[in-house]
DNA sequence: CGTAACTTGTGAAGAAATTCACAAACACGA
DNA sequence: TCGTGTTTGTGAATTTCTTCACAAGTTACG
């Protein structure tokens, strides 16, 4: 299969937000041309982004809701449960555990470590925080798939070691640090310092054309 | 001035980072080679983002780090303070205000906003929580630069479109729905779902080169 | 059945971003 | 001062991503 460009997958990810609105409605058919105005972009972008993976529509008609809706789940391979732990139980951890965004959509927070001997064994949100020591040993018992790291940024590279050590295919990054995995090993970072000083860049450089 | 990728403003922030690294480490040169490596990029990409904006290299020698990096935070603007809002303290909200690498990068929070009258008057990490029905008056008397939406998705447009008639030219949003805003004003969404659905899809279709 | 009004799927064109590759500039040592 | 070894800055080539534009399929309706 050719290789699908990351942006071509947020915006699936963003056709199915609004798949799941208009299902929500009633509604059971959707154009290409209806799915871009929500979304931002053209119709001939979302038409593309689909035939990567087959052609769902019918001409003349649109897309059906549901159907496409499914397929976009199968796609983005939402059809099953991932498991999740988080690492870090500082403030965003904290934050993250609480999200029950995550079980809707088919990720389950399993567990949650700190290196801190004063909150482990603690509760946070239904778990009891575990030693990051224990990491690499329960994972081998019960695999992870995802990791998300919320650490501080100096403990960010050694923490996604041991996450791949244990196992682990897949990490979110939280932490203001530019991470290095094995090309095995996917990795997402969200930095937040980085998306603002995005803003900074527009609000400074907007008078031109 | 030609327009700026949003990638390439992305990859200055990167290299800002790494020089500031490096100058805490003493070393005062720096080569595009060696930014490119923690990055991980090209040498060639490094030097390209950096043309845009001019030249700040010695060829044969490479970039001084102190000159490099403060002609970064010019471009991107971190040369000044600015005034942030978080509205919604909610989880995410107060792990947000409670964040203090915000500080260090110049974006000072200001105030923080909610509309549930059992949060508003109190304190949230030294601020007392105002109510959302204050923002426009507040912000008309004393200017805010960047709002950060942290509020549930069926509120996030209706709070948007109350930061862009207070005047707010900048909005980072935490809510999972896609907003829109005049042109005049800088967005950036940072989706968590979205992402955690990017790390399923790589999951799930990693076999196939 | 025939025609009008839509909308998809997709090659081809166009635009944008990345990489190549090399002349020009500089440091350093002899 | 000259030669060697670096490293930048940047046009050109290449690759990747987006948009165009249209044939082909579908519905609606008289």
């Amino acid at each position: 299969m050719k290789r699908i460009a990351d942006s071509t997958v947020r915006r699936l990810s963003l056709y199915l937000r609004f798949l799941e609105e208009f299902e929500a409605r009633g509604l059971t058919t959707i154009s290409s041309e209806e799915l871009a105005a929500r979304g931002g972009t053209t119709s001939a972008q979302v038409r593309k982004d689909l035939s990567f993976f087959g052609s769902f529509g019918k001409r003349g008609l649109g897309y059906s809701v549901g159907e496409l809706a499914s397929r976009l789940r199968e796609i983005l391979g939402l059809g099953r449960e991932w498991k999740v732990i988080i690492i870090g139980a500082g403030k965003i951890g904290a934050a993250l555990a609480q999200y029950h965004g995550f079980r809707q959509r088919g990720f389950r927070i399993v567990a949650v470590y700190d290196n801190d001997p004063a909150k482990i064994g603690r509760a946070l949100d239904g778990f009891r925080i575990r030693a990051m020591s224990d990491l690499v040993d329960d994972a081998r018992r019960d695999p992870v798939d995802i990791a998300v790291l919320a650490v501080p940024a100096q403990a960010a590279q050694a923490v996604a070691d041991l996450a791949v050590r244990a196992g682990i295919k897949a990490i979110m990054n939280f932490a203001p640090q530019q991470l290095h995995v094995p090309d095995s090993v996917a990795l997402k970072t969200v930095n937040m310092a980085m998306e603002l000083e995005g803003l900074s860049f527009a609000l400074t450089n907007r008078e031109s054309t």
